[in-house]
DNA sequence: GCAACAATGTAGACTATGGCAACAATGATG
DNA sequence: CATCATTGTTGCCATAGTCTACATTGTTGC
């Protein structure tokens, strides 16, 4: 039998793992570093050689949220035709999809980007949103948006679209009803920008 | 000198008061049990009499804000005009406030409300919720909003309210601009609306 | 090669927490 | 005023996070 190697070789990797496993299953809250340590076979001590304390195992495990989360956006664009409409709607669910798949995950990585702006984490995050900006701005070009800072523009939009989301986290609507809650508040931000315009 | 009685008097009431205020300065993470009865005074296994874990102060809590949430809301609707888009306006804005103001209580409230529907902590979430319901049956009467169930139409505009106080508390939105931007929203969502109607 | 150093993991200690049980003091009730 | 319920107290246990000292392995310059 292969007794483990003093070295883990990619302990960092391997927690980081786990821990978006627990905190799905369970939540931030229960994550715990020494029953993490016990679970990739390594002694409690050890994960502080890659994460000073648990707030950086946290921060990392949000930076790599927001990763996912803009992988998973630049996705759904890209799998939907140039229609403007049909693009936001697409971003949109799957923002939602992610937001609900893992909503402790979503809630740390908020957290997280409210304690330093700065570092990684405030530029993963800023990749993860730049899809959003860059729809936003082809709305505009289509001449469906009103024209100024798309930041600005998308507020209301995007405050929307995570409002779904805490609600469908929060058990007020029905898993089922997401999809079309979040078709319908597109087509009422639609209707109320175009009347703007 | 006062010596201290062997009983508190009010316990349960100087818990709650002292846990809120903890929570809204430190985060529901950072309340301990043992430091709340501290500084209320008591030994560490007071508080188990009138909480039997750390959960149920939380729930309390909860419930407690529901109560006072409900409050403010009424509060604004009752202290603007008849005017819908203007009573309207006024609410979000109270909801924001308290949002921001307590948003680790906010946060509690949502968390609680997940675990278990029914039971005190449902009721006074819905009590606090009727005022919007109320609100947007006004809404519907004066002909401003589409018909249909209220809890239906107002899933919207509730999301964009939340979503809001979401951005406040996520720091992606300056203190300052909340009110402008919750009036924005407001005239978007009122622009889609009558659209539809 | 290999000696020195860096990186990574282990083991033990300390403090704090939540939860439980046995006991003490006070209040309420017959 | 004797009995019982309520409310606090104290001590114990398991677990967690963090720190320090030490052990093992990998790397690098000679």
């Amino acid at each position: 039998m292969n007794e483990r190697p003093y070295h883990h070789g990619n302990l960092r990797t391997a927690l980081l793992a786990q821990a978006e496993r627990t905190v799905r299953e369970r939540g931030a809250q229960d994550l715990s570093l020494r029953e993490l340590a016990r679970e990739v076979g390594v002694s409690h001590g050890a994960p502080r050689r890659h994460f000073p304390d648990r707030q950086a195992l946290l921060n990392a495990l949000a930076e790599a949220g927001f990763v996912r989360l803009g992988a998973e956006l630049r996705s759904a664009v890209e799998r939907t035709g140039e229609d403007f409409p049909a693009r936001l709607r697409a971003t949109a669910v799957a923002y939602v999809r992610f937001a609900t798949r893992d909503a402790a995950l979503l809630e740390l990585m908020f957290a997280g980007k409210h304690q330093e702006e700065s570092g990684a984490l405030g530029e993963a995050a800023d990749r993860a949103f730049s899809v959003m900006l860059e729809l936003i701005e082809q709305g505009q070009t289509d001449g469906i948006l009103e024209h100024g800072e798309p930041e600005r523009v998308g507020l209301v939009l995007f405050a929307t679209i995570q409002g779904i989301a805490a609600l469908v986290t929060g058990g007020m609507i029905r898993a089922e009803q997401t999809d079309e809650l979040v078709a319908d508040a597109i087509a009422h931000f639609l209707r109320g920008s175009r009347a703007a315009a």
